[in-house]
RNA sequence: GGCUACGUAGCUCAGCUGGUUAGAGCGCGGCACUCAUAAUGCUGAGGUCGGUGGUUCGAGCCCACCCGUAGCCA
């Protein structure tokens, strides 16, 4: 049924850039992806914007720790947010970030609209908070530790007792310390800007019952709140902050919380500057027609579903038209542990060498619409995906296309006259776009796979490898494969969503343009196909070892870096000690194995002078000889020659690391040239 | 502690407003096939539907309590 081109901007929940992705991250950025790509392919215009949540104490801190600014750490984190989403084929059509103009001046006309509001939103009131004198700043409830009140258990925050479950707030704490500097932090006083959300009680009640807008349990667990009473929302933090600074109170800042959700509509507006055909207010406007969706994880209905709404209402923006919240990722049902090797990131499963549709399959085969966590468990990951995947799905290519190429000079019949199983696959659109558009992909998997077993079926009853023993070789075989290949078309129309690579390959192999939902009116005949190569390989259980033994390895990285067993420093020396070592930026010419040496690497070094240099670097365990050569690094030129059992080493290069294959060459920034003091 | 969910075969899940002997996929055992990335087909074993009590002619599905798990508590 043919319906109007829909204008929908889909968001999800915004990440925080303090520290890289786990696979956890990926549940709901590929739901939503999944999403989006589904509505994409029905014909609808769908963009997915996203960001990075940047400001807050803890990003403040880390930078601090780290000694770098924080716009430095965000923009180093942002990064690499951009490339692990890119690499789980993640698509954003805007990714941003919070600490950006767009932002400050969304955040700000927001506050601004609410405060002038008559009456209006924002209160200020003075209120009692822990503060810590040594730092000299206000304290977040998590920064604070002590004993619980209620039943003594020592070390818990401030904000709840890990141990009995109670609540209360940190000055009820016995014995409280502050986390930045173990000083006991005392009571002040601040002023403190409220954001009044019982003004909005009727609407945000109306909105939270309204069909569509929440899932039902959501909506239960909500009226909690209104049964309650909804309070006042501080939005307010003192300096020292990273953040906006609120634009009539020197020295006091937007929460994070406030600017963070405002960030999707910031990356909106990046967008639109971008793109001309896009209007900010076409999406955000009071009375706008588009659809606006946030995916987000459980943890944070409140924010998205009391806040939120009842702030655009109050600024004159349109609310949400839903919030759809997902379950947590567990990992061989637990929750994701270090020590156990299963807080595996983004990253460390890449690298690993797994395909990122194995994990977009598996989550997407598990995904309902509810906020139930979904559970990775990593032998019944293997097991599935092999058996669906590579055993049920792209086996039916794989059978069908030989005989197509080697009988038929790869063309597919004329016509299906045996095309039962066709129409009934067919049949299946509806049923798997309301799938996809209800996010429940573990029914549209489930319906894809059932099609599978029947055309698995089918083949083996038809035996087109019995047929084709016969001179000349029947039409029938060429049937039947063809009939194989347009079910396996059809299907991979269904999963594009979930695999898009799998889908580029399927439409390269069967030389069609891109797949839609269009696809399925007509079945592909008297077609043309390219020999068929192996799309997918079967997941591969070393790696999978590799992966979880790898997250141990980032545990003791971590810790050795975060605890006091650092090498203690040095004994003081003077100027002249220093500046009598000689280093020189080095070009890394050549780089070999040395026979007989298993530590040992031979680099030859180009530091400017007539004759390269050779110098034996114990950093086999860490390196291959190819990661090295032609790049620069550090080395000591003026050190005294050692002669070794393999020859004369002249100089040393600089590395750090406790050994084995955690050992890092010092590699110099860009622009630097061969023969460069260093100093 | 309060609230909201969840708890069905070894694993992952489906079970429509309560209705005949509780289903699927994977895994495991047996058989068949050999076109296909040791892929596929047939077949078998395997469940007191977390526990207890209740409502009902009848409960995995409703109610109460309990146990376990997860999240939230501005």
């Amino acid at each position: 049924m043919p319906q109007k081109q829909r204008d929908i901007l889909v968001t999800y929940a915004l990440t925080y850039a303090n520290g890289p992705l786990h696979l956890g991250h990926m549940v709901g950025n590929i739901q939503t992806d999944i999403w989006v790509r589904y509505q994409n392919m029905a014909g609808n215009r769908c963009l997915f914007v996203s960001a990075d949540d940047a400001h807050g104490t803890p990003i403040m801190l880390k930078a601090r720790e780290q000694g770098v600014t924080p716009e430095q750490l965000i923009a180093g984190v942002g990064v690499e947010h951009q490339r692990d989403f890119k690499d789980f084929h993640v698509r954003f059509e805007n990714y941003h970030s919070t600490h950006s103009d767009e932002n400050r001046e969304l955040a700000t006309l927001i506050y601004k609209n609410l405060r002038d509001a008559k009456p209006s939103h924002i209160a200020v009131r003075t209120i009692q908070q822990m503060y810590d004198e040594q730092a000299k700043m206000f304290l977040p409830d998590r920064f604070i530790k002590g004993e619980c009140p209620r039943c003594g258990t020592p070390d818990q925050y401030g904000d709840s007792c890990e141990n009995c479950g109670a609540t209360y707030s940190p000055s009820d704490l016995k014995n409280p310390v502050s986390v930045i500097s173990g000083s006991r932090p005392v009571q002040r006083e601040s002023q403190h800007y409220f954001f009044k959300l019982g003004d909005f009680e009727k609407l945000l009640r109306d909105w939270t019952r309204a069909p569509g807008h929440l899932h039902e349990a959501v909506t239960r667990k909500l009226d909690e709140w209104f049964a309650a009473g909804l309070q006042d929302w501080d939005i307010s933090r003192d300096a020292p902050y990273f953040g906006f600074e609120i634009p009539d109170a020197p020295g006091k800042y937007f929460y994070v919380w406030l600017d963070a959700p405002i960030g999707y509509m910031a990356s909106f507006k990046n967008l639109c500057g971008k793109r001309k055909d896009l209007k900010f207010d076409d999406f955000w406007g009071r009375d706008s027609k588009a659809e606006v969706y946030h995916f987000i994880g459980k943890d944070i209905i409140y924010f998205h579903s009391l806040f939120w709404p009842a702030m655009l209402a109050g600024a004159g923006f349109r609310t949400p038209s839903a919030v759809y919240a997902h379950g947590f990722l567990t990992v061989n049902g637990q929750k994701m542990s270090k020590s156990r090797g299963t807080f595996i990131k983004a990253r460390t499963y890449l690298d690993a060498g797994l395909d990122p549709e194995y994990l977009r399959y598996y989550f997407a085969a598990k995904l309902g619409p509810g906020i139930d966590d979904i559970d990775l468990n990593l032998d019944d990951f293997l097991q599935r995906v092999n058996a669906d995947l590579v055993g049920k799905l792209v086996n039916i290519a794989s059978r069908c296309a030989g005989f197509i190429s080697t009988h038929f000079d790869g063309k597919l019949a004329t016509s299906l006259y045996d095309d039962e199983l066709y129409r009934k696959a067919v049949a299946a659109r509806d049923s798997i776009a309301s799938a996809y558009e209800n996010r429940e992909y573990s029914r549209a998997i489930r319906e894809v796979m059932e099609i599978a077993d029947r055309v698995n079926e089918y083949i083996d009853a038809k035996k087109p490898w019995s047929l084709a023993k016969q001179q000349p070789v029947p039409a029938d075989v060429q049937q039947i494969c063809s009939l194989g290949l347009n079910l396996f078309r059809v299907m991979m129309v269904y999963l594009k969503p979930v695999l898009p690579e799998l889908a580029a390959k399927t439409e390269a192999f069967l030389g069609v343009p891109t797949l839609t939902w269009k696809s399925l009116d007509a079945p592909l005949l008297d077609h043309k196909i390219n020999a068929f190569t192996p799309m997918m390989s079967r997941v591969d259980k070393t790696r999978i070892d590799a992966m979880v033994e790898a997250s141990k390895e980032d545990l003791n990285k971590s810790t050795n870096n975060m605890s006091s067993n650092i090498d203690p420093i040095a004994t003081e020396i003077a100027y002249d000690d220093f500046a009598k070592v000689d280093l020189r930026i080095a070009r890394i010419v050549k780089a070999e194995h040395v026979e007989g040496a298993d530590k040992l690497l031979r680099l030859t070094l180009d530091i400017g002078e007539a004759k390269p240099r050779n110098v034996f670097a114990g950093i086999k365990s860490a390196y291959a000889p190819e990661q090295l050569e032609g790049k620069l690094t550090v080395m000591v030129a003026n050190l005294a020659p050692r002669k070794m059992k393999f020859g004369m080493s002249e100089g040393m290069v600089l590395a750090a690391g406790p050994g084995g294959k955690d050992l890092w060459v010092l590699e110099p920034h860009a622009g630097a040239q061969p023969g460069m003091r260093v100093k």
